[in-house]
DNA sequence: AGCTCCCGCCAACAG
DNA sequence: CTGTTGGCGGGAGCT
């Protein structure tokens, strides 16, 4: 078969399409400089769990060929790669759209372009001057430290988003992914102070969970419209609808408050810091908005409502605290799509006003579900509207339904106390996963994808031909490859292939990308099924999980190294186990937007074994020459042995592309659909709710590792070069969407892959292919960064590089 | 000058 | 006591 090359480039190429936003660009390298990350790499990828051997990756990209073949940039060593950057790049591969919109007006503000320029000059690279600019950016770290980053660099908002295309819009339910403060911190190069507004805020929303010290479990969006949608329950119970006219009115009238300051809800009853935390504010702050009917909140109505009672609102100071919160957490909720900023004019002149983006309006069905979520336990009463006169009473009632918190959370707080440890999760946790879709690595990143699942449960898929997929899934996981025959077409239809290649742009010349199917899905939802809109019902449904059970796994952790291999080793083994189990039907999750695969599927899927789900995607570049193919990543060291030279110890199925095939499709990691049609929907979720689908890491490769397919169960302890440790980015594959700008690549195989080794294909493979980055991830974790504490804590390494 | 909101002190909490 | 969370508000960057 002809296999052409594949070059990255033509990878990254389509990237070009993308605009790149000037900001983004910039941003990226400042961010770089902001934050260095010290280590990437460690993230693991969301789903770590999956014993899978992943290896090659790590291999090949410790194959001194790939790495360095690359010349292009030295970038690949150094580059510490702004997460930021990645990002951006993720966000644009997404949606420009949404990037523009709302990264343009909140978080990106134009100013940052600084210095990315400089960078691309010298960047060689063809793609992507983001990597390019990283390179220089480490190599220039130092300059960078000159310069500051500016502020926005490191707002809130945007660091947010990097937080946020760590994971996945829409994670399997069942696996859930584990999130260690600290290491999330570590890797964004912030405090952990910072760490904790955004955690805080997202737990309001049940993005994520708390489960105990400094550890989190990650939700993504799946209860995100059902956290809305009780919160507009509760709103309404509470009264702030009536708060919210008369806010309006009493503006105009006057700065007074509107709210009475009766209230003497959380603030000041719980007495506990708690009740006053960010968490209850942002969840007041987003009631206000599914209550009201312009759905337009001014930052001074808010600040007023949400005084509370406490203090007389009158002190002035108590207001601006309160407007100051208000702002980071308008801040968070952009950086999620789900407000955006807008000014509202009064006769006095304009105020600062957020207006909802998010759905507003919930479907019933969803209650049930999502009642049982929420908290809605508090929740007496019907909630209807209230009459002014309720409003009081209502007040009341409000404070003590505020101070509870949805019963998830109120659940997992309580687990808080328990022992940090990083067990692993239940489900699989995941650790970070890694997700900037770039990372500098250069060229050696590895791009993982997961493709979602397509219309056919079939778990393989990767590669399959439309044709084939029809037929049975390949049972081995090995796949042959696919060779010219395959039409670019065939490989990467983007509605009907059930598997996405998402490509980020971002990449600018990995050497090596890794295509990761989720194994589970099997059927897509084709349309809405990416998009970040919440909320339907289809989305729910669909949504479902894609691959659960990769996460089972993983997680990885900061925990010692030696815990990690410990759980790692843990959840192999039980990997085989979970998988099936959770396979069951694990719907418990609810609803699950994304995919309307039943969950037997799922577990159909689960059980077939064989085909990979990971493809690991070589760019001739890498040192192999032209060759450009996809190994599968789960599968089983027999598939190809590479040459000695080109790489070493490579055993694995693997797929020949032509590299035209590949060149055609814009990395995209999903697009997002852009869903226009719905309003809000539009919008953006954050990237990771895009990439909700399709998930793929970028990393460096771990130079260390080594293909192994043990890899997965057994990190490498010990990523020192700072390279591996930086690297993994994952990017959430977004969804594809069928219409959306993503494409969404769907490759096929015309040969069903072959699998050798039909095991491990589906689900462990995926999780291989992640848990390798959680291996290296681990390593990371390792890192000492973490924590520091005490005020003279923060200052995270940050300064300090890893970089080699 | 006003809006934003980063930064980090330091107290409440948890173990 | 040590370490984690996170309230809080000074003050600086940005518009």
């Amino acid at each position: 078969m002809e296999v052409e090359c594949l070059a990255l480039k033509d990878l990254t190429s389509p990237r070009k399409s993308f605009k790149v936003e000037p900001e983004e660009e910039d941003g990226g390298q400042s961010e770089q400089k902001e934050n260095i990350c010290t280590e990437w790499r460690r993230s693991t990828p969301l789903k770590s769990t999956d014993p899978v051997p992943v290896l090659l990756i790590g291999r090949l990209g410790a194959t001194p060929d790939l790495a360095h073949i690359t010349p292009i940039k030295q970038s690949t060593l150094v580059e510490p790669w702004t997460p930021t950057a990645n990002l951006k790049m993720l966000i644009s591969a997404a949606s420009p759209d949404i990037r523009d919109r709302e990264m343009k007006k909140v978080l990106f503000r134009p100013i940052e372009n600084e210095k990315d320029e400089p960078a691309s000059p010298d960047a060689v690279a063809e793609d992507t001057e983001v990597e390019d600019s990283c390179q220089f950016e480490a190599a220039e770290e130092e300059d960078d430290a000159d310069k500051k980053p500016s502020r926005k660099q490191k707002s809130l908002g945007l660091l947010c988003q990097k937080f946020l295309a760590l994971y996945p819009d829409y994670p399997p339910p069942h696996s859930p992914i584990w999130i260690s403060l600290d290491e999330v911190a570590t890797n964004l190069g912030v405090e952990r102070r910072r760490i904790y507004d955004i955690v805080n805020v997202l737990e309001s929303l049940m993005i994520v969970g708390r489960i105990a010290k400094n550890s989190y479990t990650w939700y993504g969006r799946q209860r995100l419209e059902a956290t809305l949608e009780d919160l507009q329950r509760r709103g309404r119970q509470q009264g702030y609808h009536l708060q919210m006219e008369v806010a309006s009115e009493s503006r105009e009238a006057g700065p007074g408050r509107e709210e009475d300051g009766t209230e003497g809800d959380a603030g000041s009853a719980g007495g506990n810091r708690k009740d006053k935390s960010l968490r209850i504010m942002s969840q007041k702050f987003v009631m206000l908005f599914l209550v009201s009917k312009t759905q337009t909140v001014t930052l001074d109505a808010a600040a007023k409502i949400l005084i509370e009672e406490s203090q007389d609102s009158s002190s002035h100071s108590k207001y601006k605290t309160k407007v100051r919160r208000l702002y980071d957490i308008a801040n968070v909720l952009t950086s999620l799509g789900l407000i955006k900023k807008v000014h509202v004019r009064e006769e006095r002149g304009r105020k600062p006003a957020f207006k909802w983006l998010g759905p507003v309006e919930f479907k019933n069905t969803a209650n049930a579900e999502n009642t049982v979520n929420m908290a809605a336990v508090n929740l007496p009463e019907a909630a209807q509207p209230m009459t002014s006169q309720d409003l009081r009473k209502a007040k009341m009632a409000r404070h003590a339904s505020f101070n509870i918190m949805p019963t998830s959370v109120a659940i997992q707080r309580q687990f808080s106390s328990a022992p940090s440890s990083p067990r692993q999760e239940p489900a699989g946790l995941s650790n970070l996963p890694v997700d900037y879709s770039k990372r500098t690595a250069g060229n050696n990143a590895v791009c993982r994808l997961q493709f979602e699942n397509s219309t056919d449960n079939r778990p393989s898929a990767a590669l399959q031909t439309p044709a084939s997929r029809s037929l049975p899934p390949p049972s081995s996981t090995h796949h042959t490859l696919l060779s010219r025959s395959i039409h670019p077409e065939h490989l990467f239809t983007p509605s009907s292939s059930p598997h996405c290649l998402a490509y980020l742009p971002s990449l600018s010349q990995p050497s090596v990308v890794m295509l990761y199917r989720a194994p589970d899905n099997p059927d897509q939802v084709p349309e809405g099924q990416r998009s970040p809109r919440l909320p339907s019902e289809e989305g729910r449904k669909r949504r479902r999980e894609e691959g659960e059970d990769e996460e089972t796994v993983a997680k990885k952790r900061g925990t010692s190294a030696l815990e990690e291999g410990d759980k790692m080793r843990a959840a192999s083994a039980g990997c085989s186990q979970t998988g099936s189990s959770r396979t069951s039907p694990s719907r418990p999750a609810g609803p699950s937007r994304e995919q309307p695969v039943d969950e037997g599927q799922v577990g159909n899927s689960n059980s077939e074994p064989a085909q990979p789900s990971h493809y690991l995607y070589v760019p001739n570049n890498a040192g192999l020459n032209s060759l450009n193919f996809l190994l599968s990543a789960g599968q089983s060291p027999a598939g190809l042995a590479l040459p000695p030279s080109s790489v070493p110890t490579l055993a694995l199925p693997y797929v020949l592309l032509p590299s035209a095939t590949l060149s055609h499709y814009p990395l995209i990691a999903s697009g997002l659909p852009q869903q226009g049609s719905d309003g809000h929907n539009k919008l953006s979720f954050s990237l990771p709710a895009m990439m909700s689908p399709a998930q793929f890491m970028v990393g460096a490769t771990p130079y260390g590792l080594t293909a192994a397919p043990e890899m997965s169960r057994s990190p490498v302890p010990t990523p020192s070069t700072p390279e591996q440790s930086r690297l993994y980015g994952s990017a959430a594959g977004m969804p594809h969407s069928p219409s959306g700008p993503c494409q969404t690549v769907s490759v096929s195989t015309p040969e069903p892959l072959t699998p050798h080794t039909p095991k491990e294909t589906t689900p462990s493979a995926s999780k291989a292919f992640f848990q390798t980055p959680g291996t290296l991830g681990s390593a990371v974790s390792a890192v000492p960064a973490t924590r520091k504490r005490g005020s003279a804590q923060r200052r995270l390494d940050v300064g300090h590089p890893p970089t080699s």
